[in-house]
DNA sequence: CTATGTGAATTTATTCACAGCA
DNA sequence: TGCTGTGAATAAATTCACATAG
């Protein structure tokens, strides 16, 4: 909506977007304070945008590194949606000598051993890309790295000091929620 | 669990797996029916993974489609997970007519227009992976060809008639959801 | 009029607590 | 003893309803 210069939004139009009930996005935004809507118009979409990068602490250039530039590494290397939420993947880790040196999205891949210079680098968050057995070992080498937000994408649980957030994506399982809506045949 | 050829597993430690109450997994599962748990032992394996698969209607073979056949689409044509819960990713569509007739993971990518080909093949599940520009008119045709589920990886709201049923993965703002836990620096 | 912001009411989810079983 | 299965109790999330503001 911002990008299409639209100036102000009411809670019912979120809502519509979103398929839920009004009084959820105006409760919601009453929990993290005054958001400054105007009875009769609605929001303001500029501010709006701006508070909630705030709360999501969104408001600062984020620098990742990814972990494991196979099929999927690679393809989130080029994925073109990450500029908008501040985030910046200034470094990329595989294990495979062969990539080692090679260059993807303009990062060059390297050695995984170097994963501790990440903290000296100012990196604190990963994605890991790497296959299921080695997703527990590169999160400990991170977690000892410094870094405090990964974001993981093999189908395995992850065990990390509570100081650091850990979100998986299991994409197979992910893709097995839709049969259960759906008629036998 | 079931692959390490473990017999049998209480609810104490399935929670300790999710970092939940143990008393959430048999509410869950009584809501369900009769999970043939045994006092003093815990619920059998082999039974619980049958029971699962055939709520979550995982117990027969799905064929799939994927439409967008770029970094992201290609990723997950090799993505190996899927094959435990039942998925065939039998079809490959782009627009692009240099890829078209190439062949991924010994699947032949076919032209858009082949899309509506898809009931007559007996697919009725399909995964977008194309430009977020895209995704509503890739969706639109998906439901005229009779798709029933679609799992929507394009960072767009995808809007369908209310039998299909659609789950977004949104993978900037999946990562876009780390910083609010992390310290400002 | 239209839409916000928020207490109160309602609904839903989670946890407790314990009888009963292997 | 150790765990299931489940009503009852508690906690949390959602929705209602309305006073109030532009």
């Amino acid at each position: 909506m911002s990008e299409q210069g639209q100036q102000s939004v009411s809670s019912r139009n979120l809502a519509g977007c979103l398929g839920i009930n009004p009084s959820q996005i105006r409760k919601d935004f009453s929990y993290f304070g005054d958001f400054g809507g105007t009875p009769g118009v609605g929001y303001n979409i500029q501010k709006l945008v701006k508070q909630i990068n705030k709360i999501l602490k969104l408001n600062i250039v984020r620098r990742a590194a990814l972990v494991g530039v196979g099929n999927l590494g690679s393809a989130i290397m080029a994925y073109p949606g990450f500029g908008i939420y501040g985030f910046d993947i200034a470094a990329a880790f595989d294990i495979n000598p062969k990539k080692i040196g090679r260059k993807i999205e303009n990062v060059t891949i390297e050695d995984v051993s170097n994963l501790r210079t990440l903290k000296k680098r100012k990196i604190n968050l990963a994605i890991i890309t790497v296959p299921r057995d080695a997703a527990q070992q590169t999160a400990d080498a991170l977690v000892k790295a410094g870094v405090r937000g990964i974001l993981n994408f093999s189908p395995h649980h992850i065990t990390v000091p509570k100081k650091v957030k850990v979100i998986t994506i299991d994409i197979a399982m992910d893709l097995a929620r839709l049969p259960y809506y759906m008629p036998a045949d």
